[in-house]
DNA sequence: TGACAATATGCGGTTATGCGCATATCCTAA
DNA sequence: TTAGGATATGCGCATAACCGCATATTGTCA
């Protein structure tokens, strides 16, 4: 793999590497959202969670459509949701680490 | 999903988030490597390699074993290369929308 | 058109990342 | 025990990420 490949997959991953668009990701998977719901995923300012819904747009993970005054957005490669369950699976095994070396001490 | 639980994922994803990791990760998927061979991956300095190594072990990501001088590092948690499948399909499915963008005009 | 709702953007400050250099630590072998 | 190879860590700097606030933009409806 070349360095540059490896850069264009690390920018995808930057662009999910946040606790406000991974929410923001699960709340798409389900279906398509304005900018209004997803504003009361986490207690921030709405023009925080605008920001963060630019940054998926530009990773090319989600896509937006007007309609009326407000904005919705689609998840555009629902394949994302297994890199989530990897993150699951790797912070299970790390509990189930932690838990057998408190046992040990 | 909690703000706990996505803070946790994304721990992890922010792990994998830099060419240089997901290099050393490539590396590892095809077998266990020192650090001295992980050292040739990319042009920077020895002691920055060490510190990617270090991110990705406290990630819960990759384990390590000494074996005399050298360290052996190792890929814990391969389900992580799904994630980089997914980003791949990202990368290109933004290619192809751009070079159809590019079509039209 | 003017007021207002929904969303995006510019700005400035704070915090986090990434890096190289120097140096410390750990291990082996003479 | 001392020399030297392999790896890790402290430090300081440069840059990037993140945030809230204020404000701009876009669209609706009276």
């Amino acid at each position: 793999m070349t360095y540059h490949q490896a850069e264009m997959r690390a920018s995808i991953l930057k662009a999910l590497a946040h606790p406000v668009r991974i929410l923001i990701v699960h709340a798409l998977a389900k279906s398509d959202r304005c900018v209004c719901e997803l504003n009361t995923l986490a207690d921030i300012d709405q023009s925080n969670i605008s920001r963060h819904l630019a940054m998926l747009k530009r990773a090319g993970v989600v896509s937006d459509r007007r309609k009326g005054m407000k904005v919705f957005y689609h998840l555009e490669t629902p394949c994302i949701l297994r890199a989530f369950e990897c993150a699951v699976e790797v912070v299970q095994a790390d509990a189930h680490r932690h838990t057998a070396r408190a046992k040990n001490i």
